[in-house]
DNA sequence: GCTTAATGTTTACAAACGTAGTCGTTTTAT
DNA sequence: ATAAAACGACTACGTTTGTAAACATTAAGC
């Protein structure tokens, strides 16, 4: 039976990326304490959660350790690995792995504010150094 | 009845993208053409690529004109419009709608070539101006 | 002790997706 | 004229996703 490794095949959901994000926020959480954080914000139920964290488990991108009867859940997989990925997989997609396009596209979108550049500028001299 | 017009819900697959390029790449396409682009790169048959334009014809995404007894196909959403929206989500959703920490995420993961530097230092000069 | 609340597990079910086959019709080649 | 090829429409079917209810077990309150 195969005990599922998670591999880049096992692929997070949007909606279990939302409850990533409250575990990377904090963990380890029980169900309950997920939900507190998640629930209202995406109008769901408890049981609701109570899935994605299973699938997550399946998925190998959370862990879980006994509490009592209940189980605490904590990431397996870290926010810097998966937004890298994320990332990585659009820059591949859309702009054909060059990140210049998509820098191009989100200045010409009026998508960088002004602290973006200053923050931007400051990052590249700081690669030149 | 209700003839489907593209809402923002209406989103394109991953798949369904890889057509859309074949047509920004060049159209209007009929199914065939289409599928001399893509068929081999992603192993599809011919029946994939007209199960995608169909659907892509239902989101509005492309529209067809008839030519003969077939049709042709071609884009009604621009290339710019989709890439913008997919950086966008992505953006929103991993970096809280700022830039700056998807380009230092980048920087940091070694996605970023001498030319992407190059290119995005051009491009901030630019926008100084 | 017995009821109730909390928890994980199992099951559900519709929509979207990936992938493709079948059917009916029309065009084209022989 | 007839058979084969091409084409869009319809159907198919397993998987993933979103969303949740039902169920079984156990802890806790009364």
């Amino acid at each position: 039976m195969a005990q599922r490794k998670q591999g880049p095949g096992d692929r997070i959901s949007e909606a279990e990326h939302s409850v990533m994000e409250a575990l990377w926020e904090e963990s380890p959480l029980a169900a309950a304490e997920v939900c507190e954080r998640v629930c209202t914000a995406n109008d769901w139920s408890i049981a609701t959660v109570k899935t994605l964290l299973s699938r997550l488990v399946a998925k190998g991108a959370v862990g879980t350790e006994p509490d009592g009867r209940k189980f605490l859940y904590r990431p397996l997989v870290e926010r810097d690995e998966y937004i890298g990925g994320e990332s990585r997989r659009l820059v591949d997609r859309l702009f054909g792995g060059r990140a210049a396009p998509l820098f191009a596209h989100l200045a010409e979108s009026e998508a960088l504010t002004e602290d973006d550049l200053e923050e931007i500028e400051a990052l590249l001299r700081e690669m030149r150094k």
